[in-house]
DNA sequence: TTTGTTCTTGAACGTTCGTTCTTGTATAGT
DNA sequence: ACTATACAAGAACGAACGTTCAAGAACAAA
């Protein structure tokens, strides 16, 4: 009997997040969400209980569950070697070159903003690097199986060191969008691997 | 004739930059800066014109001038070598696992949270990864001539990644404060290096 | 001692913040 | 057709924001 909604929440939710992704947290309001969304504040906090706070967690997982995929490409595939993490990284650099791309990587953009205050933040940005780093070791334990990198090579700890490296490619192209300087980082990660 | 002044300009700065530093710029209110300076908003906004922005990129520089170096520590001497690129980075670590070293680098802090809405706080952040570079070249110049690394490295690229894995270090802190996982981070960085 | 200048102080400014509440409306079951 | 229920709309809330202003105070020159 009741009156049905007039809109999709995961629509809302897949707004907001473009909204906390391009200027941040603080930076935006709920006057903006309720702008870019067509959602009045009535309908915002019966929709999403928990208000603000609420709209970016869900922004999170969203993201995580939609954009982190298709960045990942092929790497997320079995079967992944390093020519899929080179993908990855290709497109990390792509992204950032392109106008759109300013605003970087939300789960960065958060870590840096959110995480020491919010430890729900801090956890789902923990799993993000567990994932990615997770994705990085089965492809180079992939490789050093085919024979396509030297064997010396420590999946594990290489893995990590990729994670750091792509998420301070993320910090020097938000001050300096050059593509020399971020496909030098790339190619310099890659040293020793292709 | 004038009164003089009761406090020390730079000492306030010295103040404010830590409270950016611990919450960042818009989670630092005025307020704040009044509570944590002593200095009431009245003379706060004279003796900085351009109020809470300007006392950010006072921060900004003080933080150039002052906390940088001493992180830089024996890297920024002529003469320095792998080691004390090896000494800055361990020295990271050192202080992303300290109680006192969870806010990170301000400069890494302000470049996600400022430098795509701030072209100010961009050429700073720009000028830190510019001198970091600078710092690891030269170093990585001085150990090729001397026989401490392989010929086969190229510094400057090589310097390049470094100052990503660097800034990406401080993201990973931010949210995985582990003792390993950022060693491993950094003995990764040094593959084919030591 | 008087005067002029710049300081300190803290109240006050208008705005914007995140959130709640009130009022009216659309719908499905009776 | 009526009623119960959840929703839409946006006004309204107190609090906090960054900033300015008005008043008195402290010093140095005259």
């Amino acid at each position: 009997m009741p009156r049905p909604r007039e809109f999709e929440p995961e629509q809302v939710l897949d707004t907001a997040m473009r909204e906390f992704w391009a200027r941040g947290y603080r930076a935006t309001s709920v006057d903006d969400l309720v702008r870019a969304t067509g959602v009045k504040p009535g309908s915002l906090y019966s929709a999403f209980p928990g208000g603000k706070h609420a709209l970016l967690m869900g922004s999170l997982e969203r993201y995580s569950k939609l954009v982190v995929p298709q960045k990942l490409g092929e790497l997320g595939d079995p079967g992944a070697s390093v020519a899929q993490v080179r993908a990855y990284f290709d497109g990390l650099v792509r992204d950032l070159l392109s106008p759109e791309g300013r605003p970087g990587c939300l789960l960065v953009n958060s870590a840096i903003e959110n995480a020491a205050a919010d430890p729900g933040v801090a956890a789902v940005v923990r799993g993000h690097h567990a994932r990615l780093e997770n994705c990085f070791t089965t492809a180079l334990r992939t490789a050093r199986r085919r024979g396509e990198i030297p064997a010396a090579v420590d999946p594990v700890a290489r893995a990590k060191g990729l994670v750091a490296t792509s998420q301070g490619l993320m910090v020097v192209g938000k001050a300096n969008p050059d593509g020399e300087v971020l496909r030098a980082i790339v190619d310099s990660a890659f040293a020793g691997l292709m």
